[in-house]
DNA sequence: CTGAAAGCGCTTACAG
DNA sequence: CTGAAAGCGCTTACAG
């Protein structure tokens, strides 16, 4: 009497086939065949069991299945993400979600907030539970941990990023040559003195976004100079400061590249602070949400996020019904996207 | 020969408790109490286990033991969003994953898009793979198939917006509440005409807010004037399109209470390109991204979506622990946060 | 402190 | 076309 659930109804179990078959008067076997649209079942026996099931409201045990089942498939994969309420994060997450809907598989998401230690964590947690594979955006500089994983029969797809120290199936953005895009496109408007903010450098993506800075400039024939290079800024609030102690300077740069879109947003929020949003050009890596209520139009290297998490899931099933072939390195290109706050002329524009 | 994986390893087994009781001559029962720290085994043997589990790289199978376990946890709940990658969904997915990490639950996200059908269909699969609750925002205007998900022992939690045709627990934000402050901040700023641009009179929070909306004009012995309340606006480009039709009128409002935020991203588009943003008064309801980049700042009637996700989370364990209690409804309250575009004077300003 | 037997809900591998 | 027995990896309920 103490027992009573919220609703005062008692919580029943959920029916099994035992139930299912008692109640159609059938064997288990028979009623896992019209479950599973198995055939080989006499109509009248399929009508009954169905009956049965819906009387009951039976719904499979699908862990139970799963642990049975030869292939042991738990139709379950595992997606870690930097911060699942990230634009760039929960793009990727909507169009993983997207390619597994289409194979019948559900999405365990999970934060890893550049933690090394979540990484493995999770992923701990997403193998007790058996998923059928990983799409991982790493972090950290070690992924060789996921080479025992796939071994056992887990497949992994890493995505944005390639994992270090193991060989494995990666999907990223050419960051390297989109930066370069980004910094000639600012060269081209006039400018020579050109700053770089950009993301924690322990990030691959951060380093290869600045060495394409680097070749966009080596190809103009300007030399680099390291005190407007302002690395490892990783809020917007760091990347705030760091331009605003930029433009301070007497020989502040005329033009700013930023790396990553939460640099971005603080380096608009300083130059707007230092009203220098219409005379100092900006180039920023990353989609922003918004762009056109912004004033000047953010001029952006954007990635082809729907691209990247549906290219890593399409692998990532290949893998799971058997594709058998040497780690797979997929690259796309970014797009330069020209808005207004990249072609603000610089001293040399002609 | 052929059936080698992609690094040339063919795949193993993952050991089993039977692989570590065999490589440490003990039985599996032994193992499993090591395993879960159940205590009363001998140091040496919980050492010899913890070896052998270490060297066989052995991961306990949850799904197995929650198959057994008397309470059948799978440590697993479901979120049902309107779509994972939009701001409001994704920060209410990371409100929840932090609370379901403090209980070592994984979570499965799903998008919903508004679909009654999806909604059904998320549900039967998470169902199926036995979650130990699920945290809803529903759609569409009949939620009654919940219940024998929760006679059956799944706890299910609403947020945003309450359940139709079922008493359940839920976390809501006050909308009407929230609607009647932003309406009645414009009407303080000297406004009398005050169009109304909202999202699809079916969600429950469009017909709240519009509620609020009535209320705040109704207060100020202002009629409403229908044809300058436009519902059911979907995107961004819908509610666009509507203010541009509103500012046609010769009879144009001076202000505008947009219901929403792609509503409101239109709503301000509309407005910039029309020349008239510095002149037509705006509140919105909803945060949006990188306001303090947009000129004027937008004026918003904001939702405690940490609160909503993490109140609805920890309603939901509670309940999974055993909590018993008759539904609870839990309201939070909305804020204005004053940015600009919602001061802008109308013609009764004092 | 340790373990053999049974069983969670299902599918496999048979036999009829 | 149908079903009885065994077993997936684990925990329960015992017995020693």
């Amino acid at each position: 009497v103490s027992e009573q659930g919220a609703s005062g109804v008692v919580p029943r179990q959920r029916p099994t086939m035992r139930d299912v078959a008692a109640l159609s008067g059938v064997s288990i076997k028979t009623v896992s065949r019209v479950v599973n649209n198995e055939g080989g079942v006499s109509p009248d026996l399929v009508e009954r069991v169905n009956e049965a099931a819906r009387k009951l409201d039976y719904q499979r045990n699908l862990s139970a299945s799963s642990l049975r089942r030869g292939d042991g498939r738990t139709e379950t994969i595992g997606l870690l993400l930097e911060n699942v309420a990230n634009p760039f994060s929960s793009a990727l997450h909507r169009a993983v979600e997207d390619v597994a809907r289409d194979h019948g598989v559900l999405v365990f998401a999970g934060s890893v907030d550049e933690d090394p230690w979540r990484e493995r964590g999770l992923t701990g947690a997403f193998i007790a539970r058996r998923v059928d594979g990983l799409i991982v955006v790493p972090t950290g500089s070690d992924q060789s941990y996921f080479a025992k994983e796939r071994e056992s029969g887990t497949h992994v797809v890493f995505v944005d990023r390639p994992p270090a120290l193991l060989d494995a199936d990666y999907v990223v953005t050419d960051n390297v040559a989109g930066a370069r895009v980004g910094v000639r496109h600012l060269i081209a408007h006039g400018h020579r003195r050109i700053g770089y903010i950009g993301d924690l450098s322990t990030i691959s993506t951060a380093r290869e976004r600045l060495a394409g800075y680097h070749e966009a400039l080596a190809e103009a024939g300007i030399a680099v100079d390291p005190s407007i290079v302002m690395q490892d800024q990783r809020t917007s609030d760091d990347a705030e400061a760091a331009v605003e102690r930029l433009l301070a300077r007497d020989d502040a740069p005329t033009a700013i590249f930023t790396a990553q879109n939460l640099v971005t947003i603080g380096a608009l929020r300083a130059l707007r602070r230092a009203k220098a949003h219409r005379s100092i050009a900006v180039v920023g890596f990353d989609e922003l949400p918004v762009v056109d209520l912004i004033d000047p139009g953010p001029t952006l290297v954007v990635q082809d996020v729907v691209g990247l998490g549906s290219t890593a899931a399409e692998l990532l099933f290949r893998r799971v019904q058997g594709y058998d072939a040497p780690p797979q390195h997929v690259v796309l290109p970014a797009t330069l996207v020209v808005r207004g706050s990249g072609e603000i002329p610089g001293p040399f524009a002609t």
